[in-house]
DNA sequence: GATACCACGTA
DNA sequence: CGTACGTGGTATCC
């Protein structure tokens, strides 16, 4: 493209591209963790990576014909002689930054840009020089900088391009949107950040005076001039700050002049883009050990092999110029294929809403259209085609298009392939899957801009959908579809095929459902639940700051170290990363040691607070049909849990009475009878057993005994019924424990015994139960060998670290190891068991449903008539649900306990 | 305004 | 020095 090869650019006007490398380096440096990007000797990379991501993406998406970065040289500029205290707040370099600049420098030695300095001047200097003479010989300019300063640069051939949010959004200031942004022409913006002052630079404006009150006076005095000129007119408070500040003001407006005449080495017409070093730029990559950005950066390249078929693939997509009633005929001209489908919209649950959809074929063949200008025939042949069971249909994130779709009254089937899906099933630990990144790292294709925020949050013009909108829909849709292909094989190679068809997929559906249909809230008895739990805060406070004299911010861990440690001269807790920590066990633990009444107060405020704040998340989560509906995310939890958010209903208070009053308000619907939940008792533990085989254990849950009482009886060597409590709770703890890789030191912290006792206590248990050490290690070492666990139905956690030479890092990953397959394993029996509540609900014709999963727990809402069939259908399927695994039944029975109640805390046990 | 950290709820 | 999450507060950075 334009940087290789300039001539193959629309040769209309020259563009000039110009940026801050300092300012955009250091914001790349805090966009994006540094612990994340290293070179395995240790260098940091992040500012580099972003910085470069941020570079590809403008050559690609602005196809400059001239380019040039400007750097900083030193802290000594022109500006500090004139004003000392310039930048003065400014904190040092941080250390692991400092050496990136040099290694973007190399970089951009590879591409041949020019990198220009000029001593005693700022990056913004040799930018407003440059923006100029460029001007003045013609050509467009963009300036990509993270100062302000450059607004004032902006007119009709300048644009500068400002970091919103970390380097990957630019906001696109012209001379109109400076103006919308600041309500000033672009070049009185100096004026009026003189008034308003700059933290950054540590330039203080007027005190009282923001953009409002500075657009206001430079709008009425005609310019910073006016105003100064007629200061001495300007009435009231802020009149007065201005008259007091005028010299600060006036200073301010000398140092953010940018300088645009200064002598430098290079003018724009010697930044023409030339040809890449590409052997030095493959060598420095490689020191750099970046992948996905040297593809990125190679795929922008003609004649470059295997990535550019994949640019060509891209560029190859047709998008069908269908006439009014054609769609019916262009599907069933290709109803046999596996078909992409986006579609734009919001893909919210209970209020969802679809705007446009796309829809691509294996050929790169595209149709888009505009559900608001649809005409009634292609409607109706699309929602045929989407409610079709029989029409195969990739979707990348199908359960929000089913949300989306289910909004404008479009049912959604025959989804065969959801590409988040299949990839969250091949990198579980990914935390996100961008349809975009997926594009790039499994076709080596760049979809383009306005795609990165993923689901359908485009608008989507009928004016445009030839072209923008429209035509990123249909680039997604034919990116879904190819991916398919690579994802399809890709699952093969890891064992996961049927995990994606057989369950993940189903289960789209189910949740998709159980989302729609919400749970349904009290409002009434919520409401009155906030106002107690607020009064209860309020008291606890006022007690608390009785104690110690004073109000402090109880909410602030920081605040409270000083009045614990500080005022107070309690003993010092467990050291944190900024002090040391406030937590409940801490406090708890100061209070015996202590009987500080103000540990009791602090306690008890931070138990009312907690309560008071998911009272008042959940009521602001209930719908408009009285419902909260929340989104179980299926491709976020790297075992293979859901996840629940917006709210989170996984979390729901459980343990204090005060807590499970929450729980109260959560109700049966008006046209039900009853809510029932159903879980799994010790389902962790029975999968261990079967994972582990061993007797003792297995023989445990046959027994139909009490779990804990049975092994506390063989550890200690006690008849079942003699077990204490203690004895009893010790022996809980550590078996749930070890499915977590608990230390024995973590045991003796948890019980409050020494590390000698919780030593011996594993032990004991190991002797009586041998099968569990030899599977737990057994485990960690098959790991460590493969690369990856797996659970029962053989979805794999890849973990790399097993390997590392970081202990911290290794020994992690061992405890992952360990919990991985037994969480994931009870991940997988109840997704099972949801296909076959669901499918049995279906088949019976029942009107009652699904609402929530709770990891182990299922809540269902019955309706009338139906409570006897449905528990005994969910005790069914539930206990059934480990009979058909890929390598025969479970070893254990599966135990299921049911409650029914007019609310969540009756239903519950 | 965005990110980091703390604290804490569940299984 | 126990796994997996999501949320909301304060503090802190630009």
């Amino acid at each position: 493209m334009s940087v290789a090869a300039p001539t193959d650019l629309p040769s209309d006007t020259p563009r000039l591209l110009l940026i801050d490398g300092h300012s955009m380096a250091y914001r790349a440096f805090f966009a994006l963790p540094v612990d994340k990007f290293a070179t395995s000797t240790g260098q940091p990379t992040n500012a580099v990576f972003g910085f470069t991501s941020m570079l590809a993406n403008l050559l690609r998406d602005e196809a400059p014909t001239h380019v040039a970065v400007a750097f900083d040289v030193g802290r000594t500029t022109f500006r500090t002689e004139q004003y000392e205290a310039y930048k003065g707040t400014r904190d040092v370099t941080p250390e692991p930054f400092r050496g990136q600049v040099p290694i973007i420098k190399q970089l951009l030695e590879t591409l041949h840009i020019p990198a220009i300095e000029k001593p005693h001047f700022e990056a913004d200097d040799i930018l407003a020089t440059l923006a100029a003479q460029a001007r003045a010989q013609g050509m467009q300019v963009l300036i990509c900088t993270g100062d302000r300063d450059a607004f004032q640069l902006v007119n009709d051939d300048v644009t500068v391009l400002y970091p919103v949010k970390g380097v990957s959004e630019l906001a696109r200031m012209t001379p109109d949107a400076v103006e919308a942004k600041y309500g000033v022409r672009p070049e009185r913006y100096p004026d009026l950040a003189a008034l308003v002052g700059e933290t950054s630079d540590n330039l203080p404006g007027i005190p009282g005076v923001g953009p409002k009150t500075a657009a206001k006076w430079i709008g009425q005095y005609d310019g910073l001039d006016g105003v100064v000129a007629h200061a001495g007119d300007v009435p009231g408070k802020a009149g007065e700050a201005l008259r007091e500040n005028l010299e600060q003001v006036q200073l301010n407006r000398r140092l953010n002049a940018l300088v645009a005449d200064l002598d430098l080495p290079l003018g724009p017409e010697d930044l023409a883009a030339r040809p890449w070093d590409r052997q030095e730029l493959h060598t420095l990559l490689d020191e750099l050990e970046f992948r996905t950005l040297r593809d990125r950066l190679f795929a922008m390249l003609p004649d470059e092999g295997e990535e550019s078929s994949a640019a060509v693939a891209a560029s190859a997509l047709e998008l069908a110029v269908l006439a009014e009633g054609e769609l019916g005929a262009w599907l069933a001209g290709r109803s046999t294929g596996l078909l992409g489908l986006d579609v734009r919209g919001a893909g919210r649950p209970a209020a969802g809403d679809a705007w446009g959809v796309a829809i691509a074929d294996a050929a790169g063949q595209a149709a888009v259209f505009d559900l608001a200008e649809i005409a009634p025939a292609d409607e109706r042949a699309l929602a045929d085609w989407l409610a079709d069971a029989a029409a195969p249909k990739v979707v990348h994130a199908s359960k929000e298009a089913w949300h989306a779709l289910h909004g404008r009254g479009l049912p959604l089937d025959g989804v065969t392939f959801d590409t988040e899906l299949a990839a969250y099933l091949c990198q579980p630990d990914r935390r996100a899957y961008d349809l975009s990144d997926l594009a790039i790292g499994y076709l080596r294709r760049e979809l383009g801009a306005g795609d990165a925020q993923g689901e359908g949050q485009g608008a989507f013009d009928l004016e445009l959908d030839r072209t923008d909108e429209g035509r990123r829909a249909a680039v997604r849709a034919s990116a879904v579809r190819d991916l398919a292909d690579v994802l399809t094989a890709e699952l093969g190679d890891r064992g996961a095929t049927a995990l994606l068809s057989d369950l993940e997929l189903p289960l789209v559906d189910v949740l998709a459902r159980l989302e729609q249909a919400g749970i349904a809230i009290d409002v009434d008895y919520l409401t009155g639940l906030e106002k107690s739990f607020d009064a209860q805060v309020q008291d606890a406070a006022a007690e608390a700051y009785a104690v110690i004299g004073r109000e402090v911010n109880l909410g602030s861990p920081k605040q409270l170290q000083e009045v614990l440690f500080d005022q107070l001269g309690m003993p010092k807790t467990k050291r944190i990363k900024t002090g040391y920590t406030t937590d409940a066990a801490a406090l708890t633990d100061l209070f015996a040691r202590t009987q500080h009444p103000f540990l009791e107060h602090l306690l008890a405020h931070r138990d009312a607070i907690r309560l008071r704040q998911t009272v008042e998340g959940l009521l602001r989560s209930v719908g408009a049909d009285g419902r909260i509906h929340t989104t179980f995310q299926q491709t976020i939890a790297a075992t293979g849990r859901l996840s629940s958010a917006d709210p989170n209903l996984q979390n729901i208070p459980m343990r204090t009475d005060a807590g499970r009053q929450i729980r109260r308000a959560f109700v049966v619907g008006a046209d039900y009878e009853t809510l029932l939940t159903a879980d799994y008792s010790q389902i962790e533990m029975r999968i261990m057993a079967h994972l582990s085989g061993d007797e003792g254990l297995i023989e445990a849950f046959r027994s139909g005994e009490d779990l804990h009482s049975y092994v506390g009886s063989r550890v200690f060597g006690v008849p079942t019924d003699e077990v204490t409590a203690a004895q009893r709770s010790k022996i809980k703890a550590m078996s749930y424990g070890l499915a977590y890789g608990l230390s024995a030191y973590g045991l003796s912290q948890q019980l409050s015994i020494e590390v000698g006792e919780a030593s011996a206590l594993m032990q004991d248990y190991f002797s009586r139960f041998g099968g569990v050490r030899e599977y737990l290690t057994g485990v960690v070492d098959q790991a460590r060998a493969t690369g990856y666990t797996a659970t029962i139905l053989g979805r794999r956690r890849y973990l790399p670290d097993l390997v590392s030479d970081n202990r911290i890092r290794r020994e992690a990953a061992e405890r992952m190891a360990l919990n991985a397959p037994i969480q994931g394993s009870a991940a997988d029996l109840i997704k099972l068991a949801m296909l076959g509540v669901d499918r049995e609900l279906r088949r019976r014709g029942l009107a009652s449903r699904m609402l929530l999963q709770v990891h182990d727990e299922l809540v269902l809402e019955v309706a009338a008539g139906e409570r006897t069939e449905v528990e005994e259908l969910v005790r069914e399927q539930m206990g059934h649900a480990g009979d058909g695994l890929p390598d025969g039944p479970l070893s254990v029975p599966l135990d299921v306990s049911v409650g029914v109640g007019g609310s969540w805390h009756d239903a519950g046990h």
